[in-house]
RNA sequence: GCUGCUGUAGCUCAGAGGUAGAGCACUCCCUUGGUAAGGGAGAGGUCGAGAGUUCGAUUCUCUCCAGCAGCACCA
């Protein structure tokens, strides 16, 4: 019998007959580690301890002290046997996929009845029960006509097409749990009472279409959460109360910020404390784009089909458009218009009014656009998601040999600005060219290879979204992770060779003759609405001091100081800080209670130790302790810690 | 858009086939209190919209609208 050498992760080498399975392996080693053993780890790849192994490899025996293979088998067995579970409460239920994802697993069932809060309940306990059997796990190769005959018999039409989207040379693997038997790539765990009982939780049950194809049926999805203990997973549940607690739908109605009604579905009613917010991003965001070398622009709202047929956005994104007809009194038709979902084709617009020279290139442009899009009603989160919202949209129109430089210079200046808004990290993802595409394979090329190095230039390494670019040309995304963990994409920038050509973009160049410029569409912050919603959701409501809607409340502690209460607020506004007096007939206890809840960073209270001293009691949000300073230094410093952090001196 | 769930006072929520309740918030009165809720009184609702069943519907049924979770979408 043929030899194979395997090596160990300490370096030691042994050779094994081959085909010997990882389970012997580590049997081979001490029959202690085989009681321990999980799965194994030949070459990168997580196996199972019962695969045969052919040739010489390096492997790892793993146990359940290694944490990424162990929850990767934990979760992928939990929905297995979730599947079993509900198979054996409902035999008429079709099962379909069930992978490991983040935190767990789900599984894809098709059933008539909708699976209720109850069910999952019911399914908990179907589970635990299994696991208690401790059921061998069995694995066996299958020969393609062999499974297939089996799944057509069984009557599983979604396990025959599974195999049939499977490559041929792949093998297909059996699974058995206990009877209750699966298609399954692996690896598995060797008994179903290795699972910890105690250390997941079925979550929720939502549709999911099959094969993620919206044409097809929609089947009922069970997601599931699991972890190594019971500690983590309360410490999992408890992160999600934490998260539930930032949910920027819920500050925004506690501190005050903004509404939405059904009558203006996903748009957003900016209360004064929200808009305070809103154009304070915007006015930082003006003195950015100024000092980047932006002129900006403003354009219209309603804009006629025309444009948009020759944008090509009535073509292709004309179910995503508001339409407006308007009857004109003596036309023949209708005029119709499309409020407009981006700004791209307007600033064109501008670019075309009289004749540009190379000189003026490369020319950004920018515009806080407001644009309206028919969003899905599905789709809407918000003020995350939302069919209302203004960009921080700009288009650099330059020569092909700029897109490199120009992509540097708008990495930077959006590496300034996220840094300034106090994400110092953040992930850059690179969508290169899709299938379906305008513009030569040469153009491509140099757009690609102009962006890539560019990123690389500023120390970035991007990660590759294969084919996922525009029609038009490849893009870069900006990716910020917020407090939680959650990924939110942000800014873009995108190549675009044909919206010029549509729109009959033209400069002169040096040569004198007539050229195409290339335009990079860019936003930075992506919506002010979405990014509103990450600042407040990242701070979980304690908006830093420049941002804060109300930076300073003066509470009164007794009447008699109302007047010197009034003084220092006058005093603060002057000083360009919004400062509120809170001289209602309450306790100190209560506006403390109040105030801090509403998220303002500074109280100042004033009892009638203060107006004597010409002094103020000085709570920080967040601190229990209160400190006394003095009246003009108090407006001195905090004068200082409202300076947008564009202003502050370096 | 699809599947499921939800919609009762400004907010959070209870309730029931016989036209509604709590706490907080709000208004007024008392209280001038030193850092996370002082006391009392009062006002406030076409029970998401429309239709149907019924003697009677906010409650049951249907349709629509909106929200939530997930899927799909996301130039």
């Amino acid at each position: 019998m043929a030899q194979i050498s395997l090596t160990f992760p300490d370096g030691n080498q042994r050779s094994y007959d081959a085909g010997v399975t990882a389970m012997e392996v580590a049997q081979s080693i001490a029959p202690s580690l085989a009681k321990k053993a999980i799965s194994a780890t030949l070459d990168g790849a997580h196996v199972d301890l019962a695969w045969p192994i052919e040739a010489d490899g390096a492997i790892a025996i793993n146990t359940m002290k290694d944490p990424e293979p162990a929850l990767e088998l934990i979760r992928h067995d939990f929905a297995h046997i979730m599947a079993r579970a509900v198979q054996e409460l409902w035999p008429e239920v079709q099962v379909t996929i069930g992978p490991v994802i983040a935190n767990g697993w789900y599984y894809d069932f098709d059933r008539k009845e909708p699976f209720t809060p109850e069910d999952l309940e019911v399914i908990e306990k179907k589970m635990k029960e299994i696991i208690n059997l401790r059921d061998e796990v069995r694995t066996e190769v299958w020969d393609r006509p062999r499974a297939i005959e089996h799944y057509k018999s069984n009557n599983e039409p979604y396990k025959v097409e599974l195999i049939d989207a499977i490559p041929g040379d792949e093998p297909l693997r059996m699974y058995w749990h206990g009877d209750w038997q699966d298609l399954c790539r692996g690896p598995h765990l060797q008994n179903t009472g290795q699972l910890p009982a105690d250390a997941f939780k079925l979550m929720s049950v939502a549709g999911a279409y099959w094969r993620g194809d919206s044409d097809r049926a929609m089947l009922q999805r069970i997601y599931g959460v699991a972890f190594l203990n019971r500690n983590d997973l309360k410490a999992h549940l408890h992160m999600l109360e934490e998260a539930a607690k930032r949910d920027h739908r819920k500050l925004g109605r506690e501190m005050d910020l903004f509404h939405m009604q059904e009558e203006a579905p996903g748009q957003i009613f900016w209360h004064p404390n929200g808009w305070t917010v809103y154009t304070e991003l915007q006015d930082f965001m003006r003195r950015k784009q100024r000092a980047g070398g932006y002129v900006e622009v403003n354009t219209p709202q309603v804009v006629d089909r025309k444009l948009w047929e020759a944008s090509g956005h009535w073509e292709k994104y004309q179910e995503n458009m508001f339409i407006v007809e308007v009857d004109e009194e003596h036309a023949r038709e209708k005029a119709v218009n499309a409020l407009k979902p981006m700004n791209c084709p307007c600033h064109v617009q501008i670019f075309n009014q009289g004749i540009k020279s190379y000189r003026d290139l490369p020319l950004r442009m920018a515009e806080f656009g407001s644009c309206a899009r028919y969003e899905p009603s599905g789709a809407l989160h918000g003020i995350m998601r939302v069919r209302g919202f203004t960009q921080d949209d700009g288009h650099i129109f330059c020569r092909e040999d700029q897109i490199e430089s120009e992509t540097a210079v708008y990495i930077e200046f959006l590496s300034s600005i996220y840094k300034d808004l106090g994400f110092e990290n953040f992930k850059v993802k690179f969508s290169d060219r899709p299938e379906t595409r305008a513009g030569s394979d040469e153009v491509w090329d140099k757009a690609e290879s102009a962006l890539l190095s560019a990123t690389r230039a500023a120390g970035i390494e991007p990660e590759l979204n294969p084919g996922e670019g525009a029609f038009y040309g490849p893009k870069l995304e900006f990716v910020l992770t917020d407090a939680i963990g959650r990924d939110w994409q942000c800014g873009t920038h995108q190549v675009d060779f044909v919206l010029p050509e549509r729109l009959d973009a033209s400069y002169i160049g040096e040569d004198g003759n007539k050229h195409r410029p290339v335009m990079l569409h860019r936003a930075t912050l992506g919506s002010f609405e979405r990014f509103i919603g990450i600042l407040i959701e990242e701070h979980a409501g304690k908006l830093p001091f420049w941002l804060a809607p109300r930076q300073v409340v003066v509470a009164s502690i007794v009447s008699a100081a109302d007047d010197y209460v009034h003084e220092v607020v006058d005093a603060l506004r002057a000083a360009g800080i919004r400062a509120e007096a809170d001289t209602r007939n309450e306790k100190i206890n209560y506006k403390v209670r109040e105030h801090s809840l509403a998220k303002v960073p500074v109280l100042l209270a004033i009892g009638m130790r203060e107006v004597e001293e010409r002094t103020l009691s000085v709570r920080r949000l967040g601190n229990k302790q209160s400190t006394t300073e003095s009246f003009d230094n108090i407006v001195k410093t905090l004068a200082v810690e409202a300076t947008p952090p564009d202003m502050i001196p370096s």
